[in-house]
DNA sequence: GAAAAGTTTGACTTTTACGTCAAAGTCAAT
DNA sequence: ATTGACTTTGACGTAAAAGTCAAACTTTTC
């Protein structure tokens, strides 16, 4: 075990390209390994960049993607500090909690145009 | 009432700049009537801009709620369009299946890091 | 009827998140 | 030892979605 991931090995498994993940690494969001210049990417890293591709389905940006990744690796130990984390987190499920409800709107009237569709299709293509 | 909207009723009330919804109207997704060369805006307009507003957050882009907005305005006659769009609605409610499930698993993270503050608070700040 | 407030168009700028080369280095296999 | 596949750095480019600014025009208000 302890396997090495290279770099094209992931951006075949996410679909991302080589480009992405040097930019995530530029940003800070990643350190995968070196052997020479080469980087080594292990399942650590794979798993966190699993992280970044939820959040960057969800639509946070890098900066917010980063402070995320920042909170696990050393949380606040100071009051004041995690008081102020608490309110960031209070905002940030306000926040997905009006997208997913957008989500879920918008899944309803797909689903209203899907069955529009098959009514219609019945309507004109009746023996289709 | 068939009451009309200023520009910047409009943009107090969503949030958003004039040049926003100007941007909307040039990119088509919004035709405000005119008096002279001023925007009127009525209620069916502030209705559209809040669905587009939704689009926004879920993140769809300018070209895929257009796209929304032309199927609601004239929806498919012929039967391989229609199968089409079905195909698309199918791909979109994938998509946003996903999102929500992404959406759902941050969430928890949310309420894991509030308990850790939580705790951590409890420990450090005894009766502060 | 003049000032203040709001609006329009047009042009240019900005930010984010990468894409696209080019040139050079590395490594495995033939 | 050379071909071919993969990788790296660096620089520049790009698309989307507005932001910003200037100059002119309207409308409202005092």
């Amino acid at each position: 075990m302890n396997k090495y991931y290279t770099i094209t090995e992931l951006t075949r498994e996410f679909g991302i390209s080589t480009r992405t993940l040097r930019f995530y690494e530029d940003e800070g969001l990643i350190h995968p390994e070196r052997r020479g210049r080469t980087r080594l990417f292990r399942s650590a890293d794979r798993r966190l960049i699993m992280e970044i591709l939820r959040g960057r389905r969800i639509g946070f940006t890098i900066a917010e993607i980063r402070e995320i990744i920042q909170v696990y690796k050393d949380p606040p130990g100071e009051a004041g500090q995690l008081r102020l984390l608490m309110k960031r987190v209070e905002e940030k499920r306000e926040e997905l909690q009006q997208k997913r409800k957008d989500i879920e709107e918008t899944l309803e009237e797909l689903n209203n145009v899907e069955e529009a569709c098959l009514t219609r299709l019945a309507e004109i293509g009746v023996g289709t």
